[in-house]
RNA sequence: UCCUCGGUAGCUCAGUCGGUAGAGCAGGUGACUGUUAAUCACCCUGUCGGCGGUUCAAGUCCGUCCCGGGGAGCCA
């Protein structure tokens, strides 16, 4: 329909949420909820004052329906928001015995009415269903969702439904305002964004496993050293980290960040990892360790609060249902400063913990789970960066302080989730980090383009990534990252 | 990959000492003048994960494989 442009006196297109223009060809108070004639949505009407009354049109899948003799209740969730939408049915409607009586959970129907005041609780306003048509059915029998809680583990299996479900909808919601909020926030600091190369020949050192991306035939691949017939010559993965890339670009534009699918071919069988998923990386010239920890804060601020201010109904049914204190918990995140300490510090408070730990701790190895969540959980209780790690287990890239047995990295690990976080200030000194990468028993030849970022206009710089399930969990309180993105790839497992 | 707990109706689960399968919800039919996971009555629902073994008899015991949860490692 042809829904009128509305203009203001610059010439700009109007975009508030929910307006009222009048409609020529109808005659009648018609609600557009955009400039792009769009029809409005339960988002939008459920923001309507309804004295009004308008007579609207909503399309949307059927949620609950409850038949009480005279009349039917039907709740209809188009997917905008949370709530849905009660529609009124009458036993006036023509077809109110033959379909609208039969309608079940999921069906997809379009319901013309008007929005009215509801004399009921439960809901300020209701649509009195003045005709209702039947899109598209879904048979009772076998329609797998029903009117009642499911399990996380069954709505995996059904992968395709499951964003149909409120905790599904409101974490792709949340997902949504994330990453948009993301590309925000690094727009506003002066970033560019860099599309780093999914398909890669560089092996990220220590970022685990590469998928091989091939096109030779399983014949091709038995014979020796196949991969120079292949497609590009040389063996290719897919990309673990665009970090090295990255660093590319901030060396000639300043800011840049990277952020796209990641994928690493490990067999992880947890409840936080992925074989696919999507990971943040800025990289920043003349930038340090400290000015890292400062970005990567003032980043992970930025995001819980927009995301208490724009998704507080998802929140609200997370605290409900899903994880007791996540308000609280995303609050603290606001209100203080993320607790600091060196590995070094991390250690002696982990030696002198009133309690027993599985794993010994000893300076010089890695931080295990449960060191990692007694910091950040039961000593600091908030976000916490741990900083300056032996340089024997972290990679190559990162800077050697100057005690010379520790490099400039950071972790910034959350309450629930462990490391959210990793980052470093790069080593920009080319012999240093010939010397680690000879140590570490790299080619050379394979990274001398790296390295000529060290020969040529070298400067100090830094940079982290950022896993963004590890953070869509950290915000839900949704307790396995395979219930944080729309298609998990794990091992074993990609069925849509 | 390792440890551990599971797999029984569409879903969530119970099933005793080995004796032949059960509940709630969902679904179906009907009732009900405003419901909110509506309520009430009646009805339907099974390759007990697969294969093999022990036994007169296996959902139950043993072996093995598959799948899933939780934890660990690797990491984000």
């Amino acid at each position: 329909m042809p829904y009128k442009i509305e203009l203001n006196e610059q010439g700009q297109i109007l975009m508030s949420p929910v307006r009222l223009y009048h409609s020529a060809f109808q005659g009648e108070i018609i609600l557009n909820c955009d400039a792009f004639s769009m029809k409005p949505r339960i988002k939008e009407l459920l923001a309507v004052i309804p004295a009004a009354e308008p007579q609207i049109e909503l399309c949307g899948w059927v949620k609950t329906c409850r038949d009480s003799g005279s009349l039917c209740f039907i709740e209809i969730t188009d997917g905008s928001c949370l709530a849905g939408l009660q529609v009124i049915a009458e036993p006036s409607l023509n077809n109110y015995e033959s379909e609208v009586r039969r309608l079940s959970t999921g069906c997809a129907v379009k319901v013309c009415g008007r929005l009215t005041a509801s004399p009921a609780k439960g809901q300020a306003v209701e649509l009195r269903a003045e005709s209702l048509s039947v899109i598209g059915l879904a048979d009772p029998e076998n329609y797998p969702l029903q009117k009642k809680r499911h399990s996380f583990e069954f709505l995996r299996s059904i992968s395709h439904l499951r964003p149909r479900t409120n905790a599904f909808g409101a974490v792709a919601r949340i997902r949504s305002e994330l990453n948009f909020a993301i590309h925000r926030f690094f727009r506003e600091q002066g970033f560019i964004q860099v599309h780093t190369p999914i398909i890669t020949t560089s092996d990220c050192e220590g970022a685990g496993e590469m998928f091989t991306v091939t096109a030779l035939t399983a014949e091709q691949l038995r014979q020796p050293e196949p991969f120079q017939q292949d497609f590009f010559g040389r063996r290719a993965g897919l990309t673990v980290s665009g970090q090295l890339q990255a660093e590319i670009f901030a060396l000639s534009h300043g800011r840049v960040y990277t952020f796209g699918p990641t994928f690493r071919a490990e067999n992880s069988n947890t409840s936080r990892h992925l074989a696919e998923f999507w990971m943040l990386e800025p990289e920043m010239a003349f930038c340090d360790l400290s000015d890292d920890m400062e970005i990567a804060e003032a980043l992970i601020k930025d995001l819980v609060g927009t995301v208490l201010r724009n998704c507080a109904d998802e929140l609200d049914l997370f605290e409900r249902f899903i994880s007791k204190g996540l308000l609280n918990k995303l609050e603290t995140v606001l209100s203080q400063p993320f607790a600091r300490m060196t590995y070094s510090e991390a250690v002696a408070a982990l030696e002198h913990a009133d309690r027993k730990f599985d794993f010994p701790v000893q300076w010089g190895t890695d931080l295990q789970s449960e060191h990692e969540r007694f910091l950040c959980e039961e000593l600091t209780g908030r976000p916490l960066i741990v900083t300056d790690y032996p340089k024997q287990i972290k990679p190559f890239y990162m800077r050697l302080n100057d005690d010379g047995r520790t490099v400039a990295a950071m972790d910034i690990l959350v309450p629930g989730i462990g490391e959210l976080v990793g980052g470093s200030q790069r080593e920009e000194r080319l012999d240093l980090l010939e010397g680690r990468m000879c140590a570490a028993g790299l080619d050379m030849e394979e990274y001398s383009w790296y390295l000529d970022l060290r020969r040529f206009g070298s400067v100090p710089h830094a940079g982290f990534g950022l896993g963004f399930e590890r953070l869509v969990q950290f915000v839900t309180g949704m307790s396995n990252i395979r219930d944080v993105i729309p298609f998990p790839r794990t091992p074993g497992s990609a069925p849509c």
